[in-house]
DNA sequence: ACCTGAACACCGTTCAAGT
DNA sequence: ACCTGAACACCGTTCAAGT
């Protein structure tokens, strides 16, 4: 609060919001989200971990800031193709090109969902290029749900995925799974058998988009 | 590990996973995931912490193993459509229907993916079904996997929003966002404005999984 | 083999006080 | 207004010892 004559009152500041968030996204970056902690931030910021509660309402809130802000930086606005139903690809292939490899991201996500205004430029792209391609207002919004559900979830599994190879052991028991199946009872898994890690590995985002908007505009 | 004879060596055991896992899905259903930690556990089992880790290596396993108990008995296996595309339609949406609603679920499927042996048979009715429709067993494959990403994608956002929802006030952030959008800039959303909320609410996972099917059979 | 007690190395957050 | 210190009420997991 300034005072009628422009000064200040009160301690002037000695961290700021920006900061915090500037050394929370390092931190998250150079070590993972889980060492992410208000303590570990306050000492990397100069400071106690009490200083941090009045800038940020909670870790929660902090987590909410630094996806904006990443999805702010992140999200540079392509040229689209004219075609509205290419628009609607594209649209939804750049929210998931800026979001996918930030494994961090994955994390906050299922506690946000549309998140920050900065996106929300790809949902009006993604909604006009359905309502082009013919669906009612309506239909358009539900059309872009069920884009960000795919989306969300192929970051989300496969960020899952990432993590667990990275841990090892586990993977091992699907592939032990995925080898002794009994060919009567699952016949198709049988026949694809080793196969299953190699194919379910395999980028095919932008196949299932196509697909999924192609079922949307009929 | 049994003697040639039969008996049992060393201590008997005073509790079994069996056992542990009874109690822990009680408390994640009366009390919610986040309540459920190693000591509150040993507490309702009338043990101590490190008992636990006797029976399960460590907190991820319990959290899967709980999942995986959870799948083979909510997942009865439904009569399904002869139609291919149809039965396809049919085995996801079971899928999904055993796993909304069951709010922790969607916190530990990330760090698990297609969950136990159990699942393996819907599995197996929609690669079978995306095969019948005239796909090669790869595509059915990438199929599936585009079944899934929607499908846990709609189970985490939905589950994300309802945790919102509880804690309230950023709700009418979004709120707040869309009714004062710019509509020179915005321009569908802003027509959309106030029923968004509404129209996002709605429960469309039927109709996206259709479109994403037929997209997928052409 | 199975269980216990004590300890290690942490968490997020509140409260009361200081400048 | 902004920051600090101390404390509260917890975590998951390891280690050494007991029966």
């Amino acid at each position: 609060m300034a005072t009628p004559t422009g000064q200040r009152r009160g301690r002037p500041p000695r961290i700021s919001r920006a900061e915090i968030l500037a050394v929370a996204r390092r931190i998250v970056d150079e070590e993972g989200v889980d060492r992410l902690t208000m303590r570990r931030l306050a000492k990397d910021v100069g400071s106690t971990p009490m200083a941090l509660y009045h800038h940020v309402r909670d870790k929660d809130e902090l987590l909410v800031l630094l996806l904006d802000e990443y999805a702010a930086r992140a999200l540079r606005r392509p040229e689209l193709p004219a075609d509205p139903r290419e628009r609607v690809v594209a649209a939804a292939a750049a929210i998931r090109e800026a979001l996918a490899g930030q494994e961090w991201v994955a994390q906050v996500l299922t506690a946000d969902d549309l998140m920050a205004r900065s996106a929300l430029w790809f949902t009006e792209q993604i909604v006009d290029g359905l309502v082009e391609c013919g669906l009612t207002p309506e239909r358009a919004v539900h059309g872009y749900r069920a884009i960000w559900y795919y989306t969300a979830g192929e970051l989300l599994v496969r960020a899952a995925s990432a993590r667990r190879r990275a841990g090892d052991d586990r993977a091992t028991y699907r592939e032990r799974v995925f080898a002794d199946l009994d060919p009567e009872e699952l016949p198709r898994l049988a026949a694809v058998g080793d196969r299953w890690a190699r194919l379910t590995a395999e980028d095919t985002y932008l196949d299932g988009l196509r697909a999924l908007v192609d079922g949307l505009v009929g």
